[in-house]
RNA sequence: CGGGAGGUAGUUCAGCCCGGUAGAAUACUUGGUUUGGGACCAAGGGGUCGCAGGUUCGAAUCCUGUCCUCCCGACCA
């Protein structure tokens, strides 16, 4: 039997999960960590994407890969650092990363001279030019955006790469905000405004597409308001979904940037007429911060619940069994069931490891989050079935072995389908319309989520609303209903209502 | 960066106040019995007590510094 390479991964063994009423943030953590997605590492903010996770994320990263070319995008890799001056040149983008960024100043250690086998940072080698790690890569990509682009024969640019990022973050939490992450970054640039529009909401379709129907993440596809803005973006369109504990979660971001970085990287092309312009640009990325989004939308105080679509493993096999002799028989029966499953492209292990009892092995399958597993024992082979138990509801039942894999097949659609809805109907649960301050404080407090209310449109009243209730305006809604009100703080006139909710 | 907690065996933790041979459970190894929801018996291996200094005859324990983690806050396109 061809042996999965995640059959060689070793979990972590830990059993006491904290629930997430008893801690919410532990909960996570516990998750994560015991889950075996990540470990910490002795880097202060950054962590170690472990082979489990990594899986998830490499199944992430080929489902949008393929979404992207799809879409007419091809992959590049630019330089993880920046030099200061390129970095500055679009002031609003410079200005917003400042205060995060890692610079790199030297290029050379040295033997300390008065500690022997110690080194130090050789005040030698000091760059003449320092250098930034991208907490984004705009400022490079532009400035060779510049060699490339001379007609509009040249447009649209159309490149997207996976990267990592580095953003020194004050305080950080596994995938949700770490110092460094993973990420993409696709960067277009367009000839005219309205091309580059469109490639905005393009993607932020292709992002609410994914995480809806891959990740069976619901999302709210909305713009910010100029204070939650990326900076240098003339608009930034998002997605945004809710967790569990009622907070929201930025999962996706897609910035018309205007010509922003054109003007200043000096990008212009000869339109038909010969016309010189500047471009018209975008980005768009999003991160191993879905992985955390994922976990705290999806998951129970038994452990992870993963979407099948992108889950690492879909179906885990648990042979029951007193003797080699039933082992052998049970083993048989399975490499044929793996067979046929394989063949309907389903992911699967089978766990014949003897060092554990099959309650253990179930136990561990659930906290890792595996959406079906597959017991079979002595019993069944008599009778000709196994028993089937799926990760999101926790139900079991026996079915035939005949056609079990086109069973689970369809099974796995199913939970992937429930995942969502279920997902959804929280979402939707949480979506509250208020026109009382009194009741949108409460709202907050008590029920969270997001609160639909009236906003007047000033950054002022928006700053005042965050300072007071820790809730920030997650989204304007596409395609909101325009409907006049009164700012739900001021009082003032509005033609809409915006989401709020405290967020991630 | 501020407040709080913590770092001792792979893991969870006790020991620290009151300095004197480093412990438990679990995991691991071996043998045996087991196997339908986290098995049991027996034997065994495993830790420079986060790191670096200092005090002391002697430091896991006292002192100083430093690194890392967690929680709350500030910060966060």
């Amino acid at each position: 039997m061809p042996k999965n390479n995640l059959n060689r991964i070793s979990f972590e063994m830990g059993k006491e999960l904290t629930s997430r009423a008893e801690d919410y943030s532990q909960w996570y953590n516990d998750l994560i960590i015991k889950g075996a997605l990540a470990d910490y590492s002795a880097v202060r903010g950054c962590m170690v994407i472990k082979p489990y996770g990594f899986a998830l994320w490499e199944n992430m990263r080929d489902v949008l890969d393929k979404m992207f070319k799809d879409t007419g995008h091809v992959n590049a890799y630019f330089p993880l650092f920046v030099p200061k001056s390129l970095f500055e040149a679009e002031e609003k983008n410079a200005e917003g990363f400042a205060k995060e960024c890692a610079v790199v100043t030297h290029y050379r250690l040295k033997t300390d001279p008065d500690n022997k086998g110690k080194l130090i940072v050789d005040p030698e080698a000091k760059l003449e030019e320092e250098l930034v790690v991208r907490p984004t890569s705009e400022a490079i990509i532009w400035s060779t955006y510049k060699g490339w682009i001379q007609s509009y024969r040249d447009l649209p640019l159309l490149i997207n790469q996976w990267a990592n990022v580095v953003r020194w973050e004050m305080r950080t939490r596994l995938f949700l905000r770490t110092t460094e992450f993973l990420w993409q970054e696709g960067h277009t640039a367009h000839a005219t405004k309205n091309e580059a529009i469109e490639e905005t909401k393009k993607m932020l379709e292709v992002y609410a597409d994914f995480v809806e129907n891959w990740m069976a993440l619901p999302v709210i596809k909305g713009v910010k308001t100029p204070n939650e803005r990326f900076a240098g973006a003339e608009d930034t369109y998002c997605i945004e979904a809710l967790m569990q504990d009622g907070k929201a979660l930025q999962a996706g971001t897609s910035h018309f940037l205007g010509q922003n970085f054109a003007k200043a990287f000096d990008v212009k092309f000869s339109d038909k007429e010969n016309k010189l312009d500047y471009v018209w640009a975008t980005s768009w990325g999003v991160s191993t911060r879905l992985i955390g989004g994922l976990v705290m939308a999806h998951s129970d105080d038994d452990g992870l619940i993963l979407p099948p679509r992108i889950a690492p493993l879909q179906v885990v096999i648990v042979p029951i069994y007193k003797g080699d002799e039933q082992k052998t028989m049970i083993g048989e029966k399975v490499k044929i069931i793996i067979q046929q499953l394989k063949e309907l492209g389903i992911r699967v292990k089978y766990d014949d490891n003897d060092n554990n009892r099959p309650g253990w092995k179930f136990a561990q399958y659930e906290l890792q989050g595996v959406p079906v597993r597959m017991a079979i024992g002595a019993r069944d082979l008599e009778n000709n079935v196994v028993e089937i138990a799926r990760r999101d509801t926790k139900e079991k039942q026996s079915t035939g072995i005949d056609g079990v894999a086109f069973y689970i097949k369809e099974l796995l659609d199913e939970i992937q389908l429930h995942m969502y809805n279920r997902a959804k109907q929280f979402r939707d649960e949480h979506i509250t319309k208020t026109d009382s301050w009194d009741e949108f404080v409460k709202l907050l407090d008590e029920r969270g989520g997001f609160v639909s209310a009236h906003w007047d449109g000033t950054p002022e009243t928006e700053e005042k609303i965050k300072e007071l209730t820790k809730a920030t305006i997650r989204c304007i809604p596409l395609n909101n209903e325009q409907e006049n009100g009164k700012c739900i703080l001021t009082g003032n006139p509005s033609v809409q209502r915006v989401l709020f909710a405290r967020a991630y």
